[in-house]
DNA sequence: ACGCAATATCTGCAATGTCAATAGTTGTCA
DNA sequence: TGACAACTATTGACATTGCAGATATTGCGT
């Protein structure tokens, strides 16, 4: 471990890199696994673990990073596939929910374990146990709002 | 510190969602600065850092972190802005190479200047000069192909 | 030299995302 | 109450990207 010194801006040009392959790998690979992409996938999980497995489309959108817009196209494509649907807010008559179907859900089911096993082999695989656990703790502090 | 154990998959989401924030936030803030994205500045450092500041199409759009391919398109968009232009290979008529002009070379030194300033304040000031070693250490062995 | 597969780049089309403007609803404050 | 600003979601216009196919050039094998 020779260790030279790095700077910060080579830490993060190489996470970038690092991040943005490992990112297309498990795209293309969830593609062929069940036909979804990763943002499919974060939308029905973001789904999944909300109360009633449904959210407004405004904090859909805050915790996808897209804007709001892209949001409502996003969410008609996904509903046009039959893994969720849109229904009016009773309290709010501006809003609109999006919730997880069933067919969302077991999509989703299947999703996740074939996805699960893929980051154990392109991502966990190369990490020691106390490797993984300095990642989550750093990339904790790196998190803009949290 | 609890420390409780970190799955693959944790630490992986954990990752994804501080590294796309950050990739957000500094993308903002470089059109704010010198009007130029993320990807314009992908293309022209890599310029500035090959021989003769030219590089071959293909392999510019091998290196690119983002988009493998629309390189020819990405390429007509920064030449119209004058920071880079093609010439015709002399050894290969079916080959181009993309150039760093002059003023790509001005705006790529403004541009990055104001960069490792954004990287330093919302990414190294985070990280003790321990993690940031960890760090590029772990994703090195995390990049796809080395 | 000739034929043909491989290579380098570009273009058409469809998919996806952003920005600005729109429509409908809510809440506040005089 | 009634006017108006603020908020939620969608839509239209436009930019960017990916994939498949087109075009031009190279070079290998015979």
């Amino acid at each position: 471990m020779a260790a030279r010194k790095i700077t910060a801006a080579q830490a993060w040009e190489r996470t970038l890199r690092a991040v943005s392959g490992l990112l297309g790998e498990f795209d293309k690979e969830m593609q062929d696994d069940t036909g979804i992409t990763v943002i499919w996938y974060d939308v029905l999980l973001n789904l999944r673990h909300a109360p009633d497995m449904r959210l407004r489309m405004q904090s859909l959108s805050d915790s996808l990073v897209l804007t709001r817009s892209g949001a409502t196209r996003l969410i008609d494509r996904i509903e046009k596939a039959g893994l969720v649907r849109r229904e009016a807010a009773a309290e709010d008559r501006r809003g609109y929910y999006a919730i997880l179907t069933e067919q969302g859900q077991k999509v989703l089911a299947k999703t996740q374990k074939n996805h699960t096993a893929g980051i154990a082999k392109h991502f966990g695989k190369h990490l020691s146990a106390d490797e993984r656990q300095t990642l989550h703790s750093i990339m904790s502090k790196l998190l803009p709002a949290d």
